[in-house]
DNA sequence: TAAACCATGTAACCCGTTACATGATTAT
DNA sequence: ATAATCATGTAACGGGTTACATGGTTTA
């Protein structure tokens, strides 16, 4: 044994709100899910067939346009039951986090060296993008206060992630302002 | 080719500021630079083998006691090099996040789901194991303003830690207190 | 008609976890 | 004595990334 394999019940959480493709999945991903989980198709399709042999899921095939398939897959019975149990057994220990910009400040002793200047304005460009698509999200899925109450846990969790990122990038702006001028 | 082999440099950068053994490092994993890498002794070891190998560090075998063996590494020229190399590299994208508590979050619909409950609790008790211990290290490293200058990249990085996991506990208590007494 | 996107798969490889394995040293 | 810690390794396996591969559909 060696992992938990969460993406299984991912899945069945995305497939309890809606049928889904494995296409459609990923581009669940590449959205705002992306900010807290996110999987690769290649991932994704196997993965499928496991669950479907498992009997968690099962495959409708529609035809789009001419010819292709597409499957959609619907859940099971098993399955939600699968992901009831999931939701309520404990979140396991905090991961191990692994984050690059703060090993990479971590190894810098002097602030006046002038890698760490560039180093914070790495940082300042990569979230910067990052929080204006979150805002965007939650001005077109959000708009109403009606839409926040009716998708309580997804509401949270973006107004919490612009926070996160509002609150990184104001400590991030904090400390390049106070590094010394080296350059001046 | 599949990842970036990340491990390597943190090792070169733990190696910058001292010599150290596989089992040092495994320690200092488990102490404050925990919060932002992390890694296990069974990848430490075949990967210190791999930069001997390269040419990027050198053991000096020691002996303790009467005979047990302790390898302390440091660090060659080509080594210092390659760090160098990787401290100047831009970041790259940011790393997609997989965070089980707020996937569970993002599938609960209904405030007044009493999973919504006992979710958040077990992310403050989580939350605050590691608060508390972030602040430890802070009083027990920084305790005087002289340390933190002199350890610039450290105080930063562990004060950034204390002020996230503050910011996080206050919005996962701030949204327990919101929710709709369920069971009153 | 060409580019962008939809749609599904497989293969190779590396990263990381858990478990297996062994033995010495220090503290109680 | 014995338990905790020091110290170093290997093996098996699952998770995740990147690349390879193919073809249909829609849009400009």
């Amino acid at each position: 044994m060696a992992q938990k394999n969460t993406l299984r019940f991912v899945i069945l959480g995305l497939l309890s709100k809606e049928d889904l493709s494995g296409y459609d999945m990923k581009k669940r991903f590449e959205g705002e899910i992306g900010d807290f989980w996110y999987s690769n198709h290649s991932q994704i399709y196997p993965e499928l067939r496991k669950m479907e042999e498992a009997g968690l899921v099962k495959p409708q095939t529609q035809i789009v346009g001419q010819k292709m398939e597409k499957k959609s897959y619907h859940m099971t019975d098993a399955g939600r039951e699968a992901l009831l149990e999931w939701l309520q057994k404990p979140l396991g220990a905090l991961l191990p986090s692994r984050d690059e910009f703060a090993m990479k400040l971590y190894l810098i002793d002097d602030p006046a060296d002038p890698e760490a200047r560039r180093l914070f304005q790495e940082e300042i460009i990569r979230h910067e993008e990052k929080l204006a698509y979150l805002k965007t999200r939650w001005t077109v899925l959000f708009a109403s206060e009606e839409d926040q109450s009716h998708h309580f846990g997804h509401a949270a969790v973006l107004l919490h992630a612009i926070q996160r990122e509002t609150q990184h990038l104001r400590w991030v702006k904090k400390t390049l302002r106070s590094l010394p001028n080296s350059a001046e």
